[in-house]
RNA sequence: GCGGAUGUAGCUCAGUUGGUUAGAGCGCUGGAUUGUGGCUCCGGAGGCCGUGGGUUCAAGUCCCAUCAUUCGCCCCA
């Protein structure tokens, strides 16, 4: 059997076409955060298995991870996400860092899982997070780069709404206003996540057999229906309404819409999958309706960096994909068609392939990028390639131009042919890049 | 890990109740005055019909397995 040319499963092949595309969602990406103060930091693709089993130990590290065992036998995991990497780094300089700190990172991830859409095994992550900060400052601050990161991209506030909720007054929920043990508010978590997605009945019947006997009695399962219908924070009984965590939410939201974030919503079902958030917890939802999904979430996890033994420091940030991304920006049809870097491809005409070295240099070293057709074709022939390249401008070089030292220029996209110099044609390919970057 | 759908040329697909050497459109490639693309005309290459078994005189077609793609579930970074 021959060798499969497909790539691996759940990965990506990035032909140029594809890391054009990529290469223009990152460029926008990181110019938006960077103008936010973000700093770009990056780590090793491996990390010993420690450090998952630390943060949670259970099915994602068991069954969702690449773990192998290197050659000296130490246990090695291909890194599901950058959160325990990037606290680690936190943790390991503590001490010099200067808080608040913000800091990015576009890492390649990898899970072990059954691709669907807008899932892969192998994806590129944004991750925003600020650390050293306990106030709602911090949660105000990244939603706001996720909401800038989008209007860059040419979104409006229509196309997907801003969900939030607080892991603290969930617990509050269930712990104090419920009164459920530890056991059965991880279940009513996980069912909670599940709710969007699930007929009313069904989910009733599952929420009941959460509960115990006495605690139905008491009409506790029927409180927890009753919430989770609740769109606003001012709906929610008083004594769940006065708590902390629910006044710091109710402020929150009505920060973000005094900063023009107007999709802004409360929604109790936002639960989001780890254990380690400890406070506010937010996801993106794509408002289209053949992509109704949350695209990306975060939150604050102020635990993770204690876990290595130092002082605790309050962190919030989030994760992003760079498929549900650009899931969002296809369905939304925002992404512009994507031209190659190269600017001038060079038809030669006739044997002018030595005589033409020192203009092609020229144009090089004037910042344009050119490509040379060596094929000794025929014109038409070296046309069509340009075209199927994608590149914008044919330059035409042929004996009477080296005499005349002007040179035909073409766009391939309207047709029109001038007769120019080598700087003049540099700055015509220069002002379309301006143009159209 | 569980369930459904789909695998024929680079792409989109046709291929009768099983019956000669498997087809089309687009694309690719060569040519139609060797200094100029997109239209037109003529020629050409390209397929172990996903893979492996089975049934049959005969399998692209029927059966089983397997792999891949895809949609959903579980789970969610």
């Amino acid at each position: 059997m021959a060798l499969a040319t497909q790539p691996y499963k759940g990965a990506r092949d990035f032909y140029p076409e594809d890391k054009r595309l990529q290469k223009y969602m990152f460029g926008i990406v990181r110019d938006t955060v960077e103008r936010f103060g973000y700093e770009e930091y990056d780590a090793p693709i491996l990390e010993p298995l420690e450090l998952y089993l630390a943060k949670t130990g259970d099915e994602i590290v068991n069954e969702q991870t690449y773990v192998f065992e290197d050659r000296g036998g130490r246990k090695v995991v291909i890194r599901p996400e950058m959160t325990p990497t990037v606290s680690r780094m936190v943790a390991g300089r503590r001490q010099e860092l200067a808080y608040p700190l913000r800091w990015y990172s576009i890492p390649n991830l990898w899970r072990y899982e059954r691709p669907q859409r807008g899932r892969l095994r192998e994806h590129w992550q944004l991750n925003v997070d600020i650390f050293g900060e306990h106030d709602m400052k911090a949660e105000m601050e990244t939603i706001q780069v996720a909401d800038a990161i989008l209007k860059r991209f040419g979104a409006t506030h229509d196309m997907y709404t801003v969900k939030v909720n607080s892991r603290k007054l969930m617990d509050f929920i269930m712990k104090e206003y419920l009164g459920l043990s530890t056991v059965q508010s991880q279940m009513a978590a996980k069912l909670i996540d599940r709710m969007p997605k699930m007929p009313l009945a069904e989910f009733q019947a599952e929420a009941e057999a959460i509960f115990t006997p006495s605690q139905r009695e008491t009409g506790a399962s029927n409180k927890l229906i009753g919430l989770l219908k609740i769109k606003q924070i001012s709906h929610l009984p008083e004594a769940v309404r006065e708590h902390e965590s629910a006044k710091e939410l109710k402020l929150l939201i009505e920060l973000l819409k005094d900063a023009r974030i107007s999709n802004v919503v409360f929604d109790i079902t936002v639960m989001r999958g780890f254990d380690y958030y400890t406070g506010i917890v937010f996801e993106l939802f794509d408002n289209h309706p053949e992509n109704n999904r949350s695209m990306m979430g975060g939150g604050r996890y102020d635990g993770l960096v204690g876990l290595f033994g130092v002082e605790s420091v309050p962190t919030v940030g989030f994760g992003w994909g760079d498929v549900t991304l650009q899931n969002f920006l296809e369905g939304h049809d925002l992404l512009p068609n994507i031209r190659p870097e190269t600017d001038v491809y060079v038809v030669l005409i006739g044997d002018i392939y030595a005589k033409a070295q020192k203009v092609i240099e020229d144009l090089r070293e004037m910042g344009a990028n050119v490509a040379v057709d060596i094929s000794g074709r025929k014109a038409d022939k070296q046309i069509q390639t340009a075209v199927k390249k994608g590149v914008r401008y044919a330059m035409f070089i042929g004996e009477n131009e080296i005499k005349e030292e002007l040179y035909e220029v073409r766009n391939l996209v309207t047709g029109v042919a001038e007769r120019h110099s080598v700087s003049r044609i540099v700055s015509i390919v220069k002002d379309y890049r301006e143009e159209t970057s």
